[in-house]
Order: C-alpha cells, then structure tokens, then sequence
DNA sequence: TTGTATGCGTTATCAC
DNA sequence: GTGATAACGCATACAA
C-alpha cells in the first residue's frame, strides 16, 4: 500500500505538497501537481480513511440505535435517517441493540471512545438519564417522545393517534377495548401514554384487555386468541402487520374493529384503518437535528386514516 | 479528552504500561494495574476508536452495497448479514446506491481507501468487471448469481424458481404469461435468466408482455394496467408487494394468477403463491464467506409456496 | 508557492 | 515487569 510519504518521496517534493494535491488545496504549482496526481495514479494509491478520520477528528459517520431492522417502524425511521444523511455525505451504522441494555451501553461507550460523529436513538433500551453522560461527548438525538427532558427528539403524535383512534372506536360503538403494546411499561414510556390515554378516555377499558410483548407480526396469531376469549370487539394495535395477522385470525365470526399503525401497504390491501406517522420525515428531521446541533424537540403530526 | 498520554504522566507510568492495562495484557503488576484502572476511571478515560483503528489497521466494520432499504427484498438480506456480523463483532454500515454507478464506484474506492474491512454487494450497479481491481484490496462478497466469473457468492436460485413457477402456471392452464422485473435487462443478469427461462419453458412467451421497472410496490398499479390490457392470465412478479398491488387492481373481474417472492405476510394474508428464498440465510452466508475469506459460489434452495 | 516539524492517539518492537 | 521509541498515515501551523 503506497503511503502519501512513498508518493513524496517518490515525486521528490514533501509530504504538505502532496497533501494539498490530495485536498484540492490552491498555491500548488499546475506542472507539479500533475507529477503527483500522476505518480499517484500509476501507484493506485488512495490516501487512507482512518488516517485521515484520526488527523481530522471526524468521522463523518452516525450511529443508529434500534432494537433491530426488518421492522416496520424502525426500518421507516431509518429510511429517512438515511436519506438526509446521504445527502449531506454521512455514512450510516447499524447499531442494533435487540432491547438489551448492556449492548445499548457498549455502543455508547464506543460513541464517546469517537466511533461516530453522532448517534439516532430509534427507541432505547436504556432508561433515558443513561445517555446524559455520553451528550456531553457529542451530539444524541432521539425519536421517542421523550417530553420533560431537555434532550432533543423529534417523535411521532402517538397520543394524538391513541387519541384519535379510541374516539374513533367510541363512535363505532365498541364495548370493549383491547390494545396489542411492545416491551412492558416499565420500560417504555410509549406504552405507559398509550394505557393513560385509554383509561382516561374509555372508561370501561381495563389492563387486562392488553396483550403485552407484541412485536412481530407472529405475535398477532395468540394476539387475536387473547381478543376472542375476552370477547374484545375493537383493537388499537402497534402495527399493520400485527393487526392483519389478527383480523386474519378472525376468519370465522364477526372481527373486532382493528386499527393499524404505519400505513402500509397491507392495511390498504386487507382495507382496515391504520394511522400515517411520517416515519420517513421523523428519521430525515432527526438528522437534521444532529447535523445542525439543534436542541428541538419536535412532534410530528399524523393521520388517522379509517377506512370501513 | 482524556488520552494515553495523559494518564501515563499523571499515573507516573509509561504509554506502554497504560496501553497494556487497557488491552489487559499480562505482565503488569497487579498494584500498577489498579492504580491505572483508577485514574482512567476518574478522567473518564476511553481509547481513542479511530487511532486504535489506524493502529492496527482494521476497522471491524464491512460495507453493504444495496440500491437502497426498505425494500423487501434486500432488507431480508441485510438482515442476515447483521445478524452475523453482530455475531462476530462487526459493524455493519450501509451504502445505498440507488442503482447510481458512480456512486458506487465512490464505495468502492473508499473500501479500496480502507474504510471497510471487507464489502459485500447484494445488487451492485456496475458491471461485475469493474469489482476486480478492488477485490485485491480486501474480500468482496456478492448475493448475486455470478456463474461463470471466479467471484464469491451466495444467491438465491432464481433459475429455479423460475422454473418451478412457469411450470406450475403451465399445469394450471395459463395460457398468456406475463413478468414484472426490476432495472432493463442490460443491467440484471437476473432479468436475462428469468427471460431466457420464460422463452425455453413457455413458447408462447412474449418479451412484450414484460412490465419493465417495477420495483417498488407502488408501480404494481400500472403493471395491473398493463397486464389487464394485453389479457395476461397469469404473472411471475418481482416482489410480493407487487404482487399484492396488482391482484388488488383486479377487483372486479378475473385476475390473473400472480405469484409473488419473498413468501411475505401479505402474500399468506392475500392468500396467493409466492417463493420463500429463505433470504436471511443468504446474508449469513455471505457474510461468513468475507470473514472466512472463503472463494465458494453457493446458491440456495428455493420453495415455490403455492397457494390456491 | 513549498517544505519542516509536529500532532492525532494507539499499538508494537525491543532493549533494559 | 517496564519504558523509550518508532511506526500507523495524514493534516496543518509556521517558517522560508
């Protein structure tokens, strides 16, 4: 591997010189710099990444924290993550964490060891007062409401859409409410809002009616045998894959009314309702946010889109 | 920021006892060690990622060439390449393309530049020619069927499903056979094979009845249109997404048989045919193939999941 | 316009 | 067991 020294030594002018031949940089000589340009290309020599990530300190890389990816809440997110930061010439890496919060913490130790530049923090596995320390190193942006903080976030409406949703249902006449949530509240706010907002506004709602640990959309198929034996007639799911393997479930006997999340393409094909969350605008403002070193916090806005 | 140095003057030690507690290697005295854990403890002291990365010169991060996520197809793959990579202690960064060769040409030279440790292409935009040069600089894995070149891969057999699902449309009595497929075929040697296999397998078999371009779920729109116009009665789709899409643009009147790919929820939802290429294992498999360093060409096995 | 010298933060070699 | 010192490959004040 040719080095820039082997390219100095070799066109006999000094290192600087052909490092400002490599950058572009101006008061080079036009005959000189194409010697150097030309001894470099007959060597292929290529001025090496890391070095120059040490010598300049940056890295022009961002981590993403998720708790994985084929998902498609987190894969939405990460879209967007990655077309901003695309554009502003950023390299994106996968930090996935699959909820376990000594995983979660390694990747933030290797952030402020100056593995990235920066970091997205789809959902955490950690308590949020984990990453304060590590804020300091460089800038953490977050895509979970994360209200009551100083942190900066930009966050999908999810208690407007919970809102939204059981308002919805009510019209419908449904009697009794079941929810599908993620991980158990102790850890995610999302779900503790979620069940606030059903007490609060279906007074019959019990939470016992939740079906816990709901990720994938297998998750569904016991999902719906838990909403049968209870005699749920009107599901707020956590997402469209979820809710149609539960209205498949269903194919016998009247189904309850089940609302999606996302807005994919299954919901329009199996024709239930489900909610738009601007996922991909969410991962592009999250990058702006890290980028520009902006300390919002921002709630996207949604849409409820019923279809019966 | 805390570095070596620092914690070697303010311990009293030297830079090469400090950099032996950090890699615990042996041969310090068990006190010393203490005394240096402390200090690094106190100042918050974390190594320097990228100077570690310079000095021994891995990065412990491979490259994914992809056109872009979110996208069924390659994110069954990518998936299996994290999962791998997790395994092993890599990272994993993402390079989308979007079918753009220079762009990619760009990855390429950064891998060539030491960025990645390795690189694997799951659809690459260039020719397979213009891989060669880089593929002296680190192993180069591909998740595309590249017989006939000396190139490491592991793809799905799309020959084969191909096959299998030309025969089955045979069986059924399909009497006009339509495709959907992604970039021109002077592009995608998967675009050649499937045609070749149309035109050996079934006569009546017509270039013209192609729908070029689909690639996302979207497109599957006017591909119905297309198809419904020409009187194609059964179709071998590019995507269960697409497939989705255009069996619901048949709602009134006959639709055609339409098999999907990637056996996804909403071709067991919608209930029609699709090819399950066991996609994961695909980037498992390549994934080992970098680490290993291995030069085998693999092709999976498929199964055409029919559904009727 | 060009070059010298130094820094970036580690790891590795080798002598003590 | 321990510590200078030289890589690793590049960028950049500062001097010339």
């Amino acid at each position: 591997m040719a080095t820039i020294r082997d390219i100095a030594k070799i066109t006999g002018f000094s290192i600087t010189t052909v490092s400002r031949v490599i950058n572009g940089h101006p008061y080079v000589d036009e005959q000189k710099r194409a010697a150097i340009l030309a001894v470099m290309e007959e060597l292929d020599y290529k001025p090496n990444k890391i070095a120059q990530k040490l010598s300049s300190g940056k890295t022009y890389n961002i981590g993403v924290i998720v708790p994985f990816v084929n998902h498609a809440f987190f894969d939405g997110i990460l879209n967007g993550i990655m077309e901003e930061a695309f554009a502003k010439k950023y390299k994106v890496t996968l930090l996935p964490t699959n909820f376990d919060r000594k995983l979660e913490l390694e990747y933030l130790e290797e952030f402020a060891a100056k593995g990235f530049d920066g970091l997205i923090v789809i959902t955490r596995a950690n308590h949020i007062e984990t990453f304060y320390p590590y804020m300091e190193k460089g800038p953490i942006v977050f895509c979970e409401n994360s209200t009551g903080t100083a942190v900066p976030f930009v966050a999908i409406d999810l208690v407007g859409s919970v809102t939204a949703s059981i308002n919805y249902l009510k019209e419908q006449g449904v009697k009794r409410l079941g929810l599908t949530l993620g991980r158990s509240k102790r850890l995610s706010c999302n779900s503790v809002n979620t069940i606030a907002k059903a007490k609060e506004l279906f007074p019959a709602f019990s939470e016992a009616d939740i079906y816990w640990d709901c990720i994938k959309a297998q998750d569904g198929i016991s999902a719906a045998a838990f909403f049968k034996e209870r005699g749920i007639d009107g599901v707020i799911t956590n997402g469209d894959e979820i809710a149609a393997m539960i209205l498949n479930q269903y194919s016998h006997g009247t189904a309850p009314i089940v609302i999606g999340q996302e807005n994919l393409l299954i919901s329009q094909m199996l024709h239930f309702s489900s909610v738009e969350f601007h996922l991909n605008q969410c991962g592009k403002e999250a990058f702006r946010l890290f980028q520009e070193r902006k300390q919002e916090q921002i709630i996207l806005p949604y849409e409820l889109i019923i279809r019966e």
